[in-house]
DNA sequence: TTAGGGTTAGGA
DNA sequence: TCCTAACCCTAA
């Protein structure tokens, strides 16, 4: 159906890469326009090059991508041509999706015994909203946000899921908005009357339903379950902050990284302007010399 | 014109 | 079958 894709260049990503480089992104038309690049963007549209862009950051957040997870480390400026300062360019890598588990290890939202854990927190963000009407994809990517680390493209993620749990009628969608098929709302809630399940999930449980005011009277069960609650959320608050110091860590250490590169350039460039070399500023922004 | 959500083709 | 890149649609 429709045009077969058309995939994208190398010389078509250098080519977006300098034009945000030079215009910034968000400058799709400016960038498509300008005669530096509309040979080589030529057929491409202002909205291909914002998907375009849109995908490239989303792969150098670490995800999706499988041939530019990472920035490469620029090497010196020797005979064979770098792209990297484009590449620095992209958007920051984000920890949060470096820390967080591979995608592969999901499960399919077929299997109702070990739910993979995007899946059990759509569920349990639809299952608590309770919105009569379902609730949006906004809705509910706040909701868990608010409670879980998320990767960077959380979002879109959520609709792909949203989708697969369509499939599967547990979720259904009504007008822009998603709720839990009743059927599916009738077998998540049994469960829940399972002691020995209530108190695997007390933690986030607990929290949830403080928030909410769901649990209004006083048990002997509750009282246990609430210590239990905080314990577990303790650990989960260091172990978060364990998880951001490590990130900084590579964070600093990327940063070194990119510092050593520039530092080679410049001596590069120091050593080939004492040799009396002229050098033009476009020459060293595409390391053409 | 852009951003963001949604859809679909193609590859692993 | 699943995931991702490319493409499409729509609101602002």
């Amino acid at each position: 159906m429709g045009a077969p894709k058309q995939k994208w260049t190398s010389e078509e990503e250098e080519a977006l890469r300098r034009g945000v480089l030079k215009h910034g992104a968000g400058k799709w038309r400016t960038i498509q326009k300008d005669p530096e690049f509309s040979p080589v963007l030529s057929s491409r549209s202002n909205i291909d090059l914002k998907d375009k862009w849109r995908n490239l950051s989303f792969s150098a957040s670490g995800l999706g991508s499988r041939d530019k997870q990472r920035v490469p480390r620029p090497k010196a400026p020797s005979s064979s041509p770098s792209p990297s300062p484009q590449l620095l360019l992209l958007p920051a890598t984000n920890n949060v999706a470096e820390a967080s588990p591979p995608e592969d290890c999901e499960k399919s939202p077929q299997d109702d015994k070990t739910p993979s854990p995007k899946f059990s927190m759509i569920l349990e963000a639809l299952g608590e909203l309770k919105e009569p009407n379902g609730s949006e994809v906004t809705t509910i990517c706040n909701f868990i946000e608010q409670r879980h680390e998320v990767q960077p493209n959380f979002r879109r993620l959520l609709c792909a899921k949203l989708r697969r749990l369509i499939g599967v009628n547990k979720v259904e969608k009504i007008d822009k908005s998603y709720k839990l098929t009743d059927s599916y709302a009738k077998r998540a809630l049994a469960p829940m009357k399972d002691p020995s399940l209530k108190k695997k999930d007390s933690a986030k449980s607990s929290k949830a339903a403080k928030g909410q005011g769901l649990f209004t009277a006083a048990s002997p069960a509750l009282g246990a379950a609430e210590a239990a609650a905080t314990k577990v959320a303790d650990a989960e608050a260091k172990s978060h902050l364990a998880n951001e110091h490590m990130m900084e860590v590579e964070r600093i250490g990327k940063m070194a990284e990119e510092t050593e590169s520039l530092l080679e350039l410049a001596s590069e460039l120091y050593e080939r302007c004492s040799r009396g070399e002229v050098l033009t500023i476009l020459q060293v922004a595409h390391r053409e010399f």
